[in-house]
RNA sequence: GGGUGUGUAGUUUAAUGGUAAAACAUCAUCUUUACAUGGUGAUUUUAGCGGUUCAAUUCCGUUCACGCCUACCA
């Protein structure tokens, strides 16, 4: 057979997808082995590839893959996410293109052009994890809106809330006083404004001059008409919603105003001042005047204080008839009035400027405007105390494991879950609305009805008498389940697919999910299938180009993950992105990282090149050298195999690859096949290649979870195969122990002939030249044909003393070799060099005389630590006194 | 602002209470018969300060820098 002499991804990759696919080896079904599962993280149908998805599903595939090959029943389940809020702004500003307003349409006729949408884009990240190699099982693709899931949010949703833990409440939200919707907190843009800061005068209600202390740091306003309050605002004209003033009761300076009333400006109302240490001292004149309708953290106060609530704005942020002043104008007409009439009525103490920020719509960049809104809720307490626990006692595992403090913090800190969206696309949430009020939670219609009914005591009322609550449940109310809904585990309970698969092993995600999805997935798992969705979790890092920065479409600095793989193979991006990506830890992208991956790619297909055009002889012995070799890379590879097996175990799989990578590169290409290489056009022993190829399949096998491609093609290339037999539904063979003493031996000679070589560059002597090599010292002769292979040596003897005419000597250990060299030497250079080992060494001996000198050492230090020292020092001594008979030697 | 995490060669990472390791990069050198997408070799490192200890890169405190989460201050 006839190979190139460069590898080819593209001509090979798309031919063994194609292979691996039509025999089914992705395919998973409930059987006697022990289950392996993964459920992916799924994509937003909004989304193409980016360089996070290649991260992340590689990992996957990394795991799939190896305990598939480890005998395991492995099922990794792919599918996608809906994505309420991106998707609904995807379809919105798609319609607004072809002049269509959202508003102009019926929910039902929304969600038609939705759906549409989704069936167009929402397959296409699935098809690009493909070309990456994704060995996902297809036949199982779901969809957080599918069928099945959608009836599983909602019977969740009954369920919670039958059990009490689902409830209504107010809350503030974002509202566009233009697009009359409420944003998510990620839609609003925080801008820095210059704007005014306002000083207002609340003079006190019925005041009789009490109150005053005379206390240090006291300060009181007044005036001709009364002693006043002043409170800083930027904005003044929702004074109108005021309810309260509040001080902090550690300020001595507004002391005086404790218990008081104060009367608020140009409206005439009297309120309380009431006093929470929220309240900054330093801020203005340290009085807050509380608008709860209006400001997030005057609700709170609202909340607290149960202080009167008034709305005075309308939906499009004109003023309303509550307010009873400016009704009808709009919110920032009103501000320059109403400075005026503050001005005038003698209530303004003055104006400054002043910078604050303001938050804007995305999407209409209007000011948006705070607004009390009803909205579902689900309590967070009994959930986040059965998620908790389990991860600190490490039932559950985090890697890396500093994640365990975030995660202890978040729920620590938790506050009730907001399940209610506004928007169209998603899982409406199964309320219904009575016609003379209250409501019933069902999973459809009919139910609905029939609770309807009894609740109200009218039998004849209809389903069209009903009204469905219309916002939507957040998308992470779906996600939630997706480890139990996607084995349908809600829908039938106890299941054959649930019980086998469930609870699955790994899920490998971004720690910026870990309380949106990682943390619920857990309360969920323990919820309704009383046990962990997963019994690991794996945090990758954040892909950043190589300045750090976050990959985003505004730079424009994140490489198209497609056009990598065109450019460096599908095996080669997946090499570049895992040799610097350790668990938890960002990575700095960069090509050059792939190129790495493309070069090994080329590395191992020109190590079978070679091998491959060896020409057998049958009848030749297995050469000594050859044997000694193949001793030899068995313990080796038995060596690296229980490395790789200790790295998976603790996730560490860049390490591992690491293992595989010089196992391959080093060991096998650089040691191994030179030790055993054949003289040139001489034929190779059948012992000897036989075993070869043998390695060189299981080093390709210990590859495939890593690089799957270019793997399989040559495990195809080694021989015929059957139809069925893919390197990746073959078995990883099993290391348990390994010959240390062999391998140490060989490390000794590889040093050795490292030195010689070294001999011969820096003398500029050639490879071709043998030399003869004497030893002194605790040497073994057992590995001495491969040394006189590898170094040229053609006679390896002890030196039973002092060597004649210049030598050169290298150290390995406390063993002393020695090259004759005869004319080749240069003395001053040679004297030189060892005089720096000598100076070297000197420092070395004093720093550890030092230690042994220090009586408190050597009396509290341990035994082996105190015995290892004064090795040290001998092996130094020993070494110096070499070193300086080999100088006067050379004079 | 509050919380939390991280600082180790130029870069990305590893390790250890006992003289810090690897890969890539850089430089030098070699056109030796699988591979110049190769070989050989060299250079370079524990953020700053203080403490505990016989001994600190490792443990503790603090400063600085950076990341993430959260609240954004009327």
């Amino acid at each position: 057979m006839e190979l190139a002499s460069k590898y080819n991804p593209s001509d090979v990759e798309s031919k063994w997808y194609q292979y691996w696919l039509e025999n089914g080896f992705f395919k998973s079904k409930p059987d006697g082995r022990e289950p392996y599962t993964i459920v992916i993280p799924p994509p937003n149908v909004t989304g193409v590839l980016h360089m996070g998805h290649m991260l992340n599903n590689t990992i996957q595939d990394i795991l799939v893959r190896r305990a598939r090959m480890l005998g395991k029943n492995a099922c990794w389940v792919p599918g996608t996410d809906h994505a309420s809020i991106a998707t609904e702004a995807k379809v919105v500003n798609k319609l607004a293109q072809e002049g269509i307003k959202k508003t102009d349409l019926t929910r039902d006729q929304f969600l038609e052009h939705a759906w549409e949408w989704t069936h167009k884009h929402g397959g296409i990240i699935l098809e690009q994890l493909k070309k990456l190699g994704a060995s996902c099982d297809w036949d199982r693709t779901g969809f957080t809106m599918d069928e099945t899931r959608s009836k599983s949010v909602l019977k969740v949703f009954c369920d919670l809330y039958s059990k009490g833990l689902i409830y209504r409440g107010v809350r503030m939200v974002n509202w566009d006083p233009q697009a009359l919707t409420a944003l998510s907190d990620e839609e609003v843009i925080y801008k820095e404004e210059h704007g005014k800061l306002y000083y207002l005068k609340y003079y006190l209600a019925e005041d009789n001059g009490t109150g005053e202390t005379g206390a240090e740091g006291e300060i009181v306003h007044r005036d001709a008409k009364g002693r006043y309050a002043v409170v800083a605002t930027t904005r003044p004209e929702t004074i109108m919603g005021d309810t309260a003033m509040c001080i902090n009761p550690k300020d001595t300076k507004n002391r005086w105003l404790s218990g008081k009333k104060v009367i608020v400006p140009l409206v005439n109302r009297v309120i309380p001042v009431i006093e929470d240490e929220y309240v900054d001292i330093e801020f203005g004149t340290g009085c807050l005047k509380v608008t709860p309708a209006h400001d997030v953290n005057d609700y709170m106060l609202g909340e607290k204080y149960n202080l009167q609530t008034i709305d005075i704005f309308n939906d499009n942020g004109s003023i309303s008839e509550a307010a009873g002043l400016y009704v009808g104008k709009d919110r920032f007409e009103v501000r320059k009035q109403i400075e005026i009439d503050l001005q005038n009525g003698g209530l303004l103490e003055k104006v400054e400027a002043y910078t604050n920020k303001v938050g804007y719509s995305e999407r209409t960049n209007v000011v948006i405007e705070p607004k009390l809104s009803m909205q579902w809720f689900l309590k967070m307490e009994h959930l986040a105390k059965i998620a908790l626990e389990p991860v600190m006692k490490d039932e559950l595992k985090f890697y890396p494991p500093k994640y365990k403090n975030t995660y202890r913090n978040w729920l620590d800190n938790i506050k009730d879950w907001c399940i209610s969206r506004q928007l169209w696309w998603g899982h409406r949430i199964p309320a219904y609305f009575l016609p003379e009020g209250g409501y019933v939670v069902a999973e459809t219609p009919e139910k609905a009805l029939e609770l309807a009914k009894q609740k109200s005591g009218n039998a004849y009322l209809k389903i069209e008498d009903l009204r469905q609550d219309e916002d939507c449940l957040d998308t992470w109310f779906s996600s939630w389940l997706w480890p139990i809904s996607l084995f349908d585990g809600i829908n039938n309970p106890g299941n054959e697919e649930i019980k086998y698969y469930y609870p699955t092993n790994d899920l490998v995600t971004g720690p910026d999910i870990i309380f949106f999805w990682v943390a619920r997935m857990i309360m969920a798992g323990y919820e309704f299938e009383g046990q962990m969705p997963f019994r690991n979790v794996y945090f990758t890092g954040i892909v950043r180009d190589k300045l750090g920065r976050k990959m985003s479409k505004s730079l424009g600095n994140s490489p198209d993950p497609l056009e990598l793989i065109e450019k460096f193979g599908a095996d080669g991006v997946r090499m570049g992105m895992m040799l610097s990506a350790p668990a938890g830890n960002d990575i700095l992208f960069d090509e050059a990282l792939c190129e790495q991956g493309r070069n090994f790619n080329n590395k191992i297909w020109n190590a079978f090149r070679l091998v491959k055009g060896w020409n057998v002889d049958e009848k030749l012995a297995q050469p000594e050298y050859a044997k000694i070799a193949t001793d030899w890379f068995q313990e080796q590879l038995n060596k690296t195999i229980i490395e790789i097996n200790d790295c998976f175990e603790k996730y560490r799989i860049s390490e591992a690859l690491m293992a595989v990578y010089k196992l391959f590169w080093d060991e096998f290409s650089s040691w191994y096949l030179e030790m055993v290489k054949p003289a040139y056009q001489q034929p190779i022993d059948k012992a000897t290649y036989d075993i070869t190829l043998s390695y060189f399949e299981v080093l390709i096998k210990l590859l495939h979870p890593f690089m799957p491609f270019i793997t399989e093609e040559l495990y195809q290339a080694i021989k015929d195969r059957d139809d069925k037999d893919s390197i990746m539904v073959s078995l990883v063979p099993k290391a348990t122990e390994y010959c240390e003493k062999t391998i140490s031996k060989m490390e000794v000679s590889k040093e050795i002939i490292a030195g010689i070589r070294n001999i011969r560059a820096e003398k500029g002597i050639s490879p071709r030249e043998a030399f003869s090599m004497y030893y002194k010292g605790d040497y073994c002769e057992k590995n001495n044909s491969i040394i006189e292979k590898l170094a040229n040596i053609d006679k390896i003897e002890e030196a039973k003393s002092a060597l004649n005419g210049a030598t050169a000597s290298i150290m390995v250990g406390t063993i002393e070799i020695m090259i004759p060299l005869g004319n080749n030497v240069n003395v001053a250079e040679e004297t030189k060099k060892m005089e720096e080992e000598i100076k070297y060494l000197e420092g070395f001996l004093i720093s550890v005389d030092k230690k042994l000198g220090n009586e408190k050492f050597v009396a509290n230090a341990k035994p082996e630590v105190v015995e290892n020292e004064r090795k040290k020092k001998a092996d130094a001594k020993s070494k110096i006194a070499t070193l300086k008979a080999n100088i006067e030697k050379l004079k």
